[in-house]
DNA sequence: AAAAGTACCGAAAAGGTTTTCGGCGAATCT
DNA sequence: AGATTCGCCGAAAACCTTTTCGGTACTTTT
């Protein structure tokens, strides 16, 4: 079998020294546009580093600056429809800059994330970028790590971390808001697990705003799995309990896209008879649904690309702390 | 604001030797688990390395041993939910070893991806993945560069690179097979866009199972786009033309969701009038269905890490080359 | 013509680690 | 006791780049 045929050796600085007919110093300065080295001569040397395709070590180069242009970015579960977005929006502040990303899943598991970080911390990254796969507060990472840390979407627990995260208390008020306006009256809230922070956190938002215009959640809120099967089961109690009801707000899209489901077959019609909005803005659900759904999106991307802000500055000597939330935003379709 | 107090320098290997009152060869060597040290030295010495807790510097190390320990990932586009398993099967791969990943999104975009190899390769990566986001060929990364490359999921266009991507057309097969099995006959095809090597592939597969048994596809391959709305338009034409339909094989899930959305409001019961079988297995879609949605899965996560494992070979002189086909596998759940 | 100034270049050190090889002291052998 | 072996340790080179600082050759000023 035919071995590809690759370069044997990389090409060193010296090389293209030698090739220009300078000294490495030299090389180096007009490589790095640094003034001191003649016209003549840094085209020449332009030349030759071109010629044999130079590259810079960027680990002899880090050796000596003691920064790496790297930095490491820890995920929860990658699976997670969460982290995803967040990474993306990182990964993209980041590769506007000559920063680069290392990605460590730590599959929720707290023995993998201590073997990441020492693996991250020998590789000597810039600083670390912690993503959770929910908002409840974890575990912080210490307080004397030798690199600035930011957490994304799950907040440390020690306020002297920086935590970013989406403001799903502005979320769940806004959505509830956005109902009203629309002369809803008659609300349900049906959401997932009891003991998520952002099911708690939107909660709160939806029934203080409903209490500021003297109303109050029809049946209180029903937590339950953050499926369509859930979503479809209770709507079906629901509708059937309270035949006045005209709006229901989901805690995520898969518990809207089950109500949808069970109105259509119950005949509700949506919207002119019954509102619905989801939560999370996820694409494929929302506008598979039929009709297309209203949804509360929490600009994750934006808190990804944040998240690449504050680190950038935390390296730079700008340490925050403390948690700071981000809004989420209203992406209204058909469903009210 | 208080600044997070962080030790101001690093520990480095000549503190641990001053600390342990021996020479820094001598220290290295005991950390490393090399001989020529008594046992004592080398128990003073861990203990010192504790003590100050090092972390010895890849960087030098790297950069000495010309082996970084790194491998760059680059994908296409990081919100497809096929180069995720991939990513996550690698990842996971390769953490089980010493490496670590560099991850990048070139979005598609050549200018970035260029740019980001760049990037990779001053970083002194030993090897690189590209993922693409379909199974189409793309253009190669090029002969002669100076590590090895995997193509995994979209093959390169060069017969010279190693590329892994799923059999599609054995997957296509095997789920015609299995409906056959099922005393299925009369059996339709919808799927999405033509242009799609997955979509062709799927249809070479079905269709020569079809021919084997003496049967063909009812109404040919319908073509559309991946989306739950084609599926429901394209279905609600099929049993329209077709009242002695017994079975849709669909090319993804969300196209078989729709179907079964369809088949629901016509009255046709699944599984007992008809079976459905979907592609790509997305849990959040196949378990959402009603009934649970029969699908083929790609086994991506298992190609992400056949990836990392092929790339680790070539890493170490173990090349190979040409495009090797993973098999998918059925999972059974209610439609069928 | 001598002094001062300017423009450019190169030698060398630094960064942290690993490895080779020489050396030193102690134990063993003759 | 002298010669040899053995076990253990340390000096130094190597990896590649950047930066500082001294030096050379040339131009300008007095």
């Amino acid at each position: 079998m035919p071995i590809a045929e690759r370069p044997a050796v990389r090409a060193t600085l010296r090389d293209v020294a030698r090739l220009a007919g300078v000294s490495v110093a030299t090389a180096s300065k007009a490589l790095n546009g640094r003034d001191q080295v003649h016209p003549d001569t840094r085209a020449r040397v332009l030349a030759a580093a071109e010629k044999i395709s130079f590259t810079p070590n960027a680990l002899a180069r880090g050796l000596l600056a003691g920064q790496t242009g790297t930095v490491g970015l820890i995920t929860g579960d990658l699976d997670g429809r969460f982290s995803l977005p967040i990474l993306m929006g990182a990964e993209d502040a980041f590769g506007k800059g000559k920063m680069s990303v290392f990605l460590c899943d730590a599959r929720g598991d707290a023995i993998r994330e201590q073997y990441h970080l020492d693996a991250l911390l020998g590789r000597r990254v810039d600083g670390l970028i912690v993503v959770g796969s929910r908002t409840d507060p974890r575990p912080s990472l210490g307080r004397n790590l030798p690199v600035p840390v930011v957490y994304a979407y799950g907040p440390s627990s020690d306020e002297a971390d920086l935590s970013l995260v989406p403001d799903n208390v502005q979320g769940g008020a806004d959505s509830a808001e956005f109902l009203l306006a629309r002369g809803r009256r008659r609300i349900a809230h049906i959401t997932g697990e009891a003991d998520y922070a952002a099911a708690q956190d939107r909660v709160t938002g939806i029934e203080r705003t409903l209490a500021s215009h003297g109303e109050s959640l029809v049946g209180g809120s029903r937590f339950g799995s953050w499926t369509e099967q859930w979503g479809r089961n209770a709507t079906a109690r629901l509708i059937d309990q309270h035949p006045d009801l005209d709006g229901i707000l989901c805690g995520n899209d898969q518990i809207a896209r089950g109500a949808l489901d069970t109105l259509r077959e119950a005949g509700w019609d949506v919207p002119s008879r019954i509102s619905v909005m989801g939560y999370d803005n996820w694409e494929v659900f929302t506008t598979g649904a039929r009709p297309h759904l209203t949804s509360v999106d929490m600009n994750l991307e934006a808190l990804g690309a944040l998240a690449a802000h504050r680190l950038f500055d935390a390296i730079n000597g700008q340490a925050g702390s403390g948690i700071e939330s981000l809004p989420c935003r209203i992406v209204p379709r058909e469903t009210t």
